[in-house]
This record gives C-alpha cells, sequence and structure tokens, in this order.
DNA sequence: ACTAACCCTACCGACTAAGTAGTGTTTATA
DNA sequence: TATAAACACTACTTAGTCGGTAGGGTTAGT
C-alpha cells in the first residue's frame, strides 16, 4: 500500500472533522487552512467523501461538512480503500493476476503479498477515527515530540 | 510498498536465476522466455540488477548472466528497496516529512505507517531467494493449486 | 571474419497525480 | 429581495512515471 496525497489529505479532513464531530459545521476553507491542503483539491475530495455516505454538507451561507457518521465507527481502512484503492502490494486479484504469474515462477510470491496485506489490514481496519482523537489530543496535551524524528 | 511490473519482473529474474545458481550462464532471452517478459526492458532490469552486484555476466557469444551471491544471501527485501524505493506507505522520512506534517494534525497517522514499515519490513527482509526456491519447488513436485484463486 | 550475446542511450505513448480555473447553485441574512 | 457566502460540478493543465521500443556499440567464442 502506497498513501498519496490525495489519500493523505482525506484521512487528515476526516481526523479534522472528527475533532469537530457534533459541533456544529466545519467551512472547506477552516479545514484547508488547519490542515494545510490547497483548497480547490480539498473540494474535491470533500466531494468524494460525502458520495461515499461519509460527510454531509449545507450549502449556502453558514454552510460547511459534518461527518455523517461517528469516528469510532468509521476505520482508517475504509477511506484508505476509497483513495487509493485495493491493500495490497500488487494488483493480484483472481483474473488480472493471471498476467502476472505464468506457468512457470507459478506465482511463487503470492503468499508473501498475501501475507503482507493481511497485516496491513491488521492495522488499517482496526484504528478508527475516535482513535485517532484520542492519539491526537494526548500528544498535543503532553507535548511530546516523540514522532518527530 | 506497492510492486511495480519493474519490481516484479527483478524478482523474477532473481529467481530465475537463483533456480540456476552454479549451473553455468543463461541468457537473458531465455529468463524472458521463462518469466514471460519483454527482452528489451528485462535487459534493463539485469544491468540495473548487476550495477548493484547482485550479477554478474559474460559478453560475446556464448555469454549470459549469473547470480554473483547465494541465494540464500539475498532477501527479497533488497531487491524491493532497489527497484521500488523505500518500503514505507509514506514518504515521510526526516526533513520531506515536515512537508506533510504540519503543527496541527502533529503527524497523528505516522506511528501507523510505521507500524506497517516495520510489519511489512518484517516478511521482505526474512525471506530469501533460497526460501523461494524451496517453495517453488515444493509446489511444482506436489502440484499445488493452492495459491491459484 | 562472423555472429551471438551483453551494454548503453535515447526516445515514446499512455497514464496518473496533483493541482487550477471558472462557473454554477443554494441559502442565510440584512 | 439583493447580496454574499458557501458548496457543486466540470474542464483543463502540468509534470512526472511506467512500461516499454529502437537502435546501435562492444566483446568474445568459433
Amino acid at each position: 500500500m502506497k498513501i498519496s496525497f490525495r489519500g493523505d489529505y482525506a484521512l487528515k479532513a476526516i481526523l479534522d472533522l472528527s475533532l469537530h464531530y457534533n459541533k456544529g459545521l466545519v467551512r472547506i476553507q477552516e479545514i484547508a487552512d488547519r490542515q494545510d491542503i490547497p483548497i480547490k483539491y480539498l473540494e474535491q475530495i470533500l466531494l468524494a467523501l460525502k458520495g461515499a455516505g461519509y460527510l454531509n454538507s449545507q450549502r449556502g451561507a453558514k454552510g460547511g461538512y459534518y461527518l455523517a457518521k461517528e469516528p469510532k465507527k468509521i476505520k482508517l481502512g475504509e477511506i484508505i480503500r476509497l483513495m487509493e484503492g485495493p491493500i495490497s502490494p500488487i494488483t493480484c486479484v483472481s483474473k488480472s493476476c493471471y498476467k502476472r504469474c505464468n506457468e512457470e515462477t507459478k506465482c511463487v510470491f503470492r503468499p508473501l503479498w498475501n501475507k503482507i496485506r493481511s497485516l496491513t489490514e491488521g492495522v488499517v481496519d482496526q484504528v478508527s477515527f475516535a482513535d485517532m482523537c484520542r492519539d491526537y489530543e494526548t500528544k498535543n496535551k503532553k507535548k511530546l515530540d516523540m514522532y518527530y524524528i
């Protein structure tokens, strides 16, 4: 799996909205400023997230976005799959795999890719945005720098 | 981590040469045929692998490639890093990370990416091409189809 | 000398990522 | 009801990468 800017932005946007869950509407501009994301690009991403049912919005003056689900019910993996596609080191599912795996090698690497995929899924499908909010607040409270290199 | 065709081809080429380890020279054409890789593309890949010290070659008629190291001393991770770059879900090492991680989010996702990276490395840095050869032969001997969907 | 093989560089078409730009459409509120 | 703030949508752009091709150059066995 690889996280592109698009996916990274989406995760940050959902985190931002999770931190404002049940606190009213949040304007795109606010998210863009706080998370340092180009606003017009963010606009498209939020639209996609809304299309997938994660966000609701209100148009017009005083409008904005808000989370359509509880943060604890959104797992990181959902957002990653939505933005990046399947979580697997190789695009090797059923039919399309046969193109890569010929008779000779008999796809001897496949079990490894499956292993990596399931380990990765074990991480991203376990963690919710409620967890991330908790981490975020803990970190800010304690002013920890341990996560920085 | 994501495996591109280039990386996939490199792994297959090294596997092929591992299966012929200490059995003389192997022509590019043979590898290309067996592994179903476009020969001119494979040529470039083998050149890169040679440049990195994994292969030796003999030019001229009756020439060919051969492995420069024992299969058991080559880990998959080495080849993957060589062809694909660093194994990490995010290009987020030291300085370059600061571009993605601003004050607001304080890179709250980073520990997860590190987790995934180390799990992935735990797989690819543990397995050698000697292991893959063993798997390959076991599979061919038993005519197992369990790895195919 | 001839030819089989590796060596090297350049090029190319298609695709994607990461935006930008511009124009609609809706709604609160003065 | 005019206005402005905000989301909605579509189109375009620009740079880079991926997955190759093409075409010689060089070396070495016969």
